[in-house]
DNA sequence: GTCTATACGTAGATAGAC
DNA sequence: GTCTATCTACGTATAGAC
């Protein structure tokens, strides 16, 4: 007798997770341009043709571990909703670096990956984009409602902290893949939290530029 | 009367400028593996075969390019040897900042892209991580004396601090480069220093961590 | 010295056998 | 459903004409 609808199912769908399994781990290591069918296919244990079975594509595979990547993003940023604000941005920051330091795949660096590669297609790029814009919000309001309430620093602009800290987390994760075993430390949450510690009150005017704003706001655009 | 050799000289060396010039750009832009060469020769305005006249292969041209950059790097590292420590890290962080918000080549952003693209040869990527070594231990160096000195905060090691400023600013240069229109700001100089600021004399005690130190230190390595 | 035409390799994608 | 053989596109590198 062969094979039932619902067992053909099963497998179909089982390969399909072996393939992304696979898929985001390749894709986290090497990015979109440099990562090969082959290469998936390998890691999943099948032959390169089988890939195409399943995925129209590379780049539909690529767009489908994308969107599973800002949905984790989405889902650490969405834990802990009960607590206080300054304990969500610890929270928040220690599973970041939690994923770039331990093995496997760092769904922020996905994301990064993607960015800095042109090579992927618009309208992924436009959800990418989409994504970061979000991503940059929620982390803003967060800092503005614990600089609200007291628990850090209130003299820079919400916006501002947010994009240094996300800034900074995909330095360490960049970091992380190019360099694993320079004999550096990466960043303590502790460390990366100086960022965000209030000021005594004694300077708390204020900051005023020791030196003339050489570092002036860039807005600035340029590239075609 | 044909061309005297010293003619040819200076047009070899003319044009190899030139063919540099235009990859610094195209490097910083797209990283090794998604630069063509036709990419550079368009570039410099001349044919995709020319430029193998001047460089035996691609990888030829982006040694010659790392090696600018690594050089532009520890000029600039260099620069200000008579100042305090404090002000010389601030001028480097300033810097680097400049060469990342402007348009233009971003050395540091040349070196990135190298690190993280597998696809770099092997003698290549070692140098690449010499030059990496060597510019954690300068700036580690530096916040040594600088905390020394009393002008930066003393409880954190100098090693860590220097990884957590150079990934900030790696973060900065990536961030630049795939989504320089973001609605964002970039950090400050004053921003980036808030890591380096003495903490109050009434928490002068080293540092308690609050929540059970899930962020140990990591050395780990793993990969292939 | 500079260009165009071509050889060669590699990777994405398809077809057909099992 | 799975694999291997094949087609096709493209990019590096070379050869030969001007």
């Amino acid at each position: 007798m062969p094979r039932s609808p619902k067992d053909n199912l099963e497998i179909r769908g089982a390969r399909r997770e072996e393939i992304l399994r696979a898929a985001s781990q390749v894709f986290s290591e090497k990015g979109f341009a440099r990562t090969k069918i082959s290469d998936i296919a390998t890691a999943a244990g099948l032959s390169h043709g089988l890939v195409y079975h399943y995925f129209p594509s590379k780049e539909a595979v690529f767009e489908a571990i994308v969107d599973m990547m800002i949905a984790k993003i989405n889902a650490d940023m969405e834990m802990g909703t009960d607590l206080p604000p300054f304990d969500r941005l610890c929270a928040a920051i220690d599973r970041s670096r939690e994923r770039t330091c331990h093995g496997g795949v760092d769904a922020g660096r996905v994301v990064s990956q993607a960015m800095m590669q042109g090579a992927v297609p618009d309208h992924l790029r436009d959800r990418l984009l989409d994504h970061m814009r979000a991503a940059h919000q929620r982390a803003a309001d967060l800092i503005a409602r614990a600089q609200a309430d007291g628990s850090i620093d209130d003299s820079i602009e919400p916006s501002e902290m947010a994009s240094t800290l996300i800034c900074l987390l995909r330095g360490m994760s960049i970091r992380m893949l190019g360099m694993p075993d320079l004999p550096f430390p990466i960043p303590q949450t502790d460390t990366i939290l100086r960022l965000l510690r209030p000021r005594p009150a004694s300077e708390k005017t204020r900051r005023a530029p020791p030196r003339p704003a050489r570092g002036a706001h860039v807005t600035r655009a340029r590239k075609s």
